[in-house]
DNA sequence: AGTTTAATGTTGCCAAGGCAACCATTTTGT
DNA sequence: ACAAAATGGTTGCCTTGGCAACATTAAACT
């Protein structure tokens, strides 16, 4: 195939010096050049960010990363329900629900059920919620500047724009597709 | 882009308070503006792209997107040891022992002891394993190519070097950090 | 030498989070 | 109006994957 001869002769010239301590030479069919394959850069940065963050909110401010997730969203629109949360976040509704009951029982939000629809419910912070929350995205932000601390102010810019492009774009790679 | 397109005050009631567009909450101190929030994003993004990955993969190929990973460095870098994917990888040696053992049960890749210390092992694709490979990587990159069929190639370009000075400077953020 | 220290994997344990089945309420279609 | 479908949440079950304790071997330092 075409795909196939044009591919390796591209990837193979970056590669050398990946394989300098213990590769052997590949040099047969098509391979990923993993210094350029995006999906392996974003999950492998967001996996670390993740679990760094889970590690840190959870050891200075007893919550983990998803909780903080859903805090900050709160702190954004309060009193929305649950399923607001999910479409925002990305998640899945079991976990929300869950989490969202831990945080109940600890005091960190409020829920309380639509009058005008008996299915739904309407989550806010309590006070002492609002006040994790405060202490929080202190941290939050510091770490992000951290983390964007390799990029100057124009190219942290593009890398905003070009993330929520990809965002808008998922539908593209998670729809249905033909093996 | 904004998810909140869809009926905003829905069962927000009658307080409803209209932070539709970009969620300030001017009522109250600071909060995340997650359009811009890059950990946010990155998460997002990786989150659907690992479970629409694995989802696809299993199905069709019979691999989840960790041992997927796993088989496109060894396709890159035969005989390496375990250490060395974990590194690639950024995963944890644990999972990345077990998945090996289930690898080499199926007969994907086969481990020899390292000669020279007795702790190391030598792993590599079995014939299997490299043609298994051959055929995901056609849906990889199709699946790449989806993804970023909303930049063009010069901004495909710079999200790639964007997100490789991110990567190369992880350590910023998950090294330690005082509250 | 011998004793500590470090590195490689394996395993036990646990948290995170997706999926599906389900319940309870609308909403819709006829 | 009433059955059918859709919606919001809850729960059970499962996979993924991190962390820590451990065994084994290699390296480093007396």
């Amino acid at each position: 195939m075409d795909i196939m001869s044009e591919q390796t002769g591209k990837s193979r010239g970056a590669k050398a010096q990946a394989q300098a301590t213990k590769g052997q030479d590949p040099d047969h069919g098509l391979t990923l050049d993993l210094d350029r394959y995006v999906p392996a850069f974003i999950t492998f940065i967001a996996n670390k960010l993740s679990n760094s963050a889970t590690a840190f909110y959870q050891r200075n401010f007893g919550v983990n990363v998803t909780e903080w997730r859903i805090m900050s969203l709160l702190a954004i629109e309060p009193g929305i329900p649950a399923s607001r949360i999910c479409s925002v976040i990305g998640f899945d509704k079991g976990p929300v629900s869950r989490t969202l009951a831990a945080m109940k029982k600890r005091g960190l939000i409020a829920i309380r059920s639509d009058p005008a629809d008996g299915r739904s419910h309407s989550i806010a912070l309590t006070t002492k919620g609002r006040a994790t929350h405060d202490r929080v995205i202190i941290a939050a932000l510091e770490r992000e500047r951290r983390l964007l601390s390799c990029l100057d102010k124009q190219e942290q810019e593009l890398l905003i724009v070009l993330l929520r492009r990809i965002h808008d774009n998922l539908g593209a790679v998670t729809g249905p597709m033909e093996p």
